[in-house]
Parts: structure tokens; C-alpha cells; sequence
DNA sequence: TTTAAAAAAGAAATCGATTACATTTTTGAA
DNA sequence: TTCAAAAATGTAATCGATTTCTTTTTTAAA
């Protein structure tokens, strides 16, 4: 490896004048400059980073913290995040925390240990009180889950409010019994959506059926799963609401599975819009977060916060947008009443 | 930030004896040890990994460089490479090279920045000479993709022998018209499932039709548009194979919109086995790569190159799998006949 | 030509931890 | 008790680049 001080001493300059080159900080001669850049072309030169890292105590290095990769709807908000941090000169890495989280934990340790100059977490299961903790001092975003109570800076749509609209709209197309497949009562998204979709019955004055909430965990089993229970009720809903698009395509499986058809017998909504959703069969009806935007926004605020910038605005909401498809039965109802 | 030499202080020891508690390095005594634990708990002192980094010249993170983090085969592969990292204490990390050569060879340069261990590359589409170059200095492993005519450790499948096997299957079924929606040129997984697609067609006495080789790009929507132009020939196909899971969905999914069904006007099939092939309906009979272990298998090989060890294998194909279910028409041709 | 100001270049400290080497302390056999 | 070997601890160099502070050189106005 050849380091910054062999092309000084083969380039006949200080070191420090090297490092002017390099930055292109200036007060360099063009000669010198010349020289310099020869003696590295000479050399093969290629600065260590970790060098440069430890003195400058920075790795234009962010971290991106995933629930599950496998899930595409992260995808998208990556491509988001990736955008911004691209154009202004950073790195995005990925850490797969697998739902899990000791591994969140695991990977807001870059922080400490410097290794990343910020964090977005796309999941937020750790114990608050160590996001809380980390965010003091160091810049850290969530994006699409939040903290409740928290102030740290949060980009999300209004999770409570979306699951109340989707709800509703299938009390409009006049479903009266309907079931919820929820998300972990231990995730703030699955939590929200459950309380917006109980709002909406409380709104329309319908009861709420305990036994018409099953807590699945996000995956296309548990959507199946508890589909199935639910049809083995005696008294079965005729609409379903899954808490993301998963779920929701695992329940239209088993309702399938079980001889009847969506949305004619019962209507199935999710949320997300993940590509499947529109390429399944019946296409899905649900809820479009901005993923794209979702991601550019967080990582635009975690370029303030690394930049120590006074915020005037901390948390951001963004609109969602419902997707009327074929799964809620909305459009056979159109052609009907037409 | 309290560093190192603020705990030794404290203790009243050296830094040399704190780093020596931190390392679990042994000759400390019991006492001096509880003495530093003490200290660095009353500071709550956290090691700066940069300046570990830079004076071991290691990292103890390995990174994945992914072509498309949507694409939910990869996510099965990171999966396996992880569980082997972390058993080692490794971290990974992934990069998403959106399909871009360029944004490869930029992740590369962490190896040359000496911001990682080691590198696996789930994609290959650099600039062979740039792997090769890179190869002999940084520890390198290619998995799922694999460079021709190269000596880089490598874990993958048999992709011509698997495409062959799969097409020979559809030409078992009675198809003599069959056409191949495949994958970039200029990626040596679609060229080798076209060589396979193409044997099976030679060793069958089948002629090739030029016309009936679509290039995609292993995206949804381009298997739905080349499906598209396939049926509007004279003479279309009557069976696809569809280079990976993704593209021959958008292929079915196409047939369906011309009024036609699978497989029985047109027999489908597809590679990968991603999760929604065994959702999606017809449900779709394809290869399915042992993707946990090609990952596992590849980790394996980057920490074996890592601590520099002799190899006496650096190449690995693993046995595939053909997975036949709905969309190539076996099974109902099967229930015909019996 | 002189001289003050500006620009260029160099010397050395620094970032934080590790480690080779040196020194001190402890151990235990003679 | 003595002393050599082993164990514990300390000192200081080191990893590679950046940056502060000086010193030297250049520039341009007087």
C-alpha cells in the first residue's frame, strides 16, 4: 500500500501539501500541483479512508435500517433515500434487522462507534428509551414508523387516518361485519391502523367484534392464516381490511382456497401498494404511501441534522392515497349501479 | 467523547492496560481488570472503532453488493450470508447497484478505501477486468453470477444445465414452439439460460427461431411487453420459458389480457421460485436456487479468503431444483391422463 | 529597489486505539 | 532468603491522513 507520504517524498513536497492536492483545498501551485498528482499516478495512489475517517471523525457513510428486505415496499423508500444521499455526496449501506430487535440495536451501534455519520430507521421495535438516547446525540431519522410522544424527527404518512378512510370506505359499499387482520401489537404501524379502522366503526356506529382482530405479523402466512380462522367463524365477516398488502394477498389465498371468490363474497382490502398489488388476481384495493418521497424527505433531514442546521420543522407527514382496485368490489359495484 | 486515555486515567493504569481489558487479552490482573470495568462504566466510555480500524487495518464488516434490492431472490441469499457473518462476528452490509456497472465498481472501491473486509458480489456486470484487478489484492467472492473464463471464487448454480433441463421439460410436454423471454446479453446469467434454452432445443432436433428469443431486462414489466409482442406473431409459441420468476409473471399476466389462458393455450415457466410464484395464479413451475445456501456457502468462502487461508476449491455450483407446479400444464396434463 | 501583504509550502501535532518493546512486579523453586 | 522466570504493567511508536501553526516564497504597491 503505498500512503500519502510516498508520493510527498517521490513528489519532493510536505505531506500537508499532498493533503491540499487531495482536497483540493487550494493555495496549491499548478506546478506543485502537477507534480503531486504525477507522483500519485506514479504510485497508484489510493487515500485510506480510514485514515482520513479517524481525523476527521466522519464517514460520509449513512445507514439505512430495514425491517425485512424482503419486503419491496422498503425498497422503494430506499431508492428515495439513495437519491438524496447520492447528489450530496454519501454513501448508503443497508443492515437487515430481520424484525428483530436486538439486531436495530446492534446496527444504531454504528453510531456510536462512528462508523456511520446517521442512521434512518425504517423500523423503530427497539425500546424507544435507546432511540431516544441515541437521537441526543446523534443525527437519527425514522421514517414511515414513529415513537410515540417522541420528538425525534419522523417522516410517515398519518397511519391512523388512512386506515380510518380504507375502513370506511368499505362501511360505504355497505359491509357492516368486518374483520380486521392487524399488524404486531408491538409495531406503532399495527397499533394505528387498528385504531383507525376502529374508529371508522365507531364513526358508523358499528360494533366492534373483538373476535374480528387478528394480529398477524406483516407476512403473507400469517395474512393466510388467519383468513382462515376467520372463515371458520360462525358467523364470518363479509369484508376484510389487512394491515399491509401481504397479509392482505395471503387472505384473498385463503379465501380462494376456501371456495369463495373476492371480492363478491368478501371484499379484501390492504395497504402499501407493493407491486404485487396491482399485478394479483383480483387487483388489490389499498393504501399508496409516498415511498419515493418518503425516503428523500428523510434522508434531506438527516443531511440537516448531520449539518447541525437549526430545524424549524422536525416531523413530517406526507399524503397518502387510497387505490380503488378490484379486491373491495367497488367497481363491480360501479357497473351495477350505472 | 470519552476516549480511551480518559478511562486509563481514571483507572490510574495505562492505555496500554485498557486496551488490553478491552481485548480480553489476558495477562491483567482480576483486580486492575474491575478497576478499568469501573472506569469505563462511570465515563461510559464506548472504543471508537475508527481508530481500532485504522490501527488493525480491518473492519470486521463484509459488503453485499445487490443488482436490485426488490428483486426478493437476493433477499433469500442475504439471508444465508448473514447468518454466517454474524456467526464469525462480521456485519454486513448491503449496497444496491441498481443494475447500474457503474455503481458497482463504486462500491468496489470500499475494499481499495479499506472500508470493508471483503466484498460478495451478487452481480457481475463491472467490467470483468476490474474484478479480476481487484480480485488479486481484496477479498472477493461472485455468487449467483460468475465471470467466464475467470479464476474469482464463485458459489453458484448450474444455470445452462438448469435452463436446459426446464426447457427439455416444456418440449417433454408436447411443445415444439417455444420461445424464450431472456435475460440481458450483457449479463452472463441471461446469456447462459439462453445456451441452455438453446441446447435443449438442438438435442430435441428443434429448430430456433430467432424471432422467438426476446431480450428483457428481468424486470415484470418487460416479460408482460415481450409476451405482448410474442403473441402478436404470425405464428406465436405455444410454451415460454421466461428467464426469471418476474418476467414470466408479466408474461402470464399479458397471455391473460389477450383473452388466453395458462397453461392452456400457453404453457409458462419461469426461474427463481421467488415467493410469489407459488402465490401467483396459475402458480408457476420453475427453478429454485438454494439460495440460503449459495449465500451461506459464499460467506463461508470470503472469510476462508479473508484469513488468507490456502484454498483448495474456490469455485461451488449447487445443486438446483425444477419445481413443476400449475403454468407449464404438467400437472393437469398428468391428471389427463390417468 | 524596498517592503508589507498575500500566497505557498513545510513541520509537527492530532484523531483514538493497538502493540512492540521495556520495565516492574510477582511467583515459586532452590 | 535469593534469584531466575513468568506475569503484569507501562512507554512510546504506529496506523494514514488532516490541519494548525510556522516559515518561506511570491506578488505588487510605494
Amino acid at each position: 500500500m503505498t500512503k500519502l507520504r510516498d508520493v510527498a517524498k517521490l513528489a519532493k513536497v510536505s505531506t500537508a501539501t499532498v493533503s491540499r492536492v487531495l482536497s483540493n483545498a487550494g493555495n496549491v501551485t499548478e506546478k506543485t500541483r502537477r507534480k503531486v498528482l504525477a507522483a500519485m499516478e506514479d504510485l497508484n495512489y489510493q487515500p485510506n479512508f480510514l485514515g482520513r475517517q479517524l481525523r476527521k471523525m466522519e464517514t460520509k457513510t449513512i445507514l439505512v435500517v430495514v425491517p425485512d428486505i424482503a419486503n419491496t415496499f422498503f425498497s422503494k423508500v430506499l431508492r428515495g433515500i439513495e437519491s438524496v444521499a447520492n447528489k450530496n455526496g454519501y454513501q448508503v449501506l443497508m443492515g437487515d434487522s430481520q424484525n428483530k430487535s436486538e439486531n436495530e440495536s446492534e446496527y444504531l451501534n454504528h453510531l456510536r462507534y462512528k462508523q456511520v455519520d446517521g442512521v434512518i430507521l425504517l423500523t423503530a421495535r427497539t425500546t424507544p428509551h435507546l432511540v431516544e438516547e441515541l437521537s441526543d446525540s446523534y443525527p437519527i431519522v425514522l421514517a414511515c414508523e414513529y415513537l410515540e410522544g417522541s420528538n425525534i424527527p419522523t417522516v410517515s404518512i398519518d397511519n391512523i387516518s388512512s386506515a380510518r378512510k380504507i375502513t370506511s370506505h368499505l362501511i360505504k359499499l355497505g359491509h357492516h361485519r368486518i374483520a380486521h387482520i392487524a399488524g404486531p401489537k408491538n409495531v406503532i404501524l399495527g397499533r394505528d391502523r387498528l385504531k383507525g379502522f376502529e374508529q371508522a366503526l365507531a364513526q358508523n356506529n358499528l360494533e366492534i367484534d373483538q373476535i374480528l382482530i387478528q394480529e398477524g405479523d406483516f407476512t403473507y402466512e400469517s395474512g393466510y392464516r388467519l383468513m382462515k380462522k376467520l372463515l371458520a367463524l360462525q358467523n364470518p365477516p363479509t369484508a376484510v381490511f389487512a394491515a399491509n398488502d401481504e397479509m392482505a394477498i395471503g387472505a384473498i389465498k385463503a379465501i380462494k382456497h376456501c371456495q369463495l371468490s373476492v371480492p363478491e363474497d368478501i371484499a379484501v382490502v390492504g395497504f402499501d401498494d407493493i407491486q404485487m398489488a396491482s399485478i394479483f388476481e383480483p387487483e388489490l384495493t389499498t393504501v399508496a404511501q409516498p415511498t419515493f418521497e418518503i425516503g428523500s424527505t428523510a434522508m434531506a433531514l438527516l443531511l440537516s441534522l448531520m449539518k447541525k442546521e437549526k430545524l424549524n420543522m422536525k416531523q413530517f407527514v406526507l399524503e397518502e392515497q387510497m387505490i380503488v382496485r378490484e379486491s373491495c368490489g367497488a367497481k363491480s359495484n360501479v357497473i351495477d349501479s350505472s
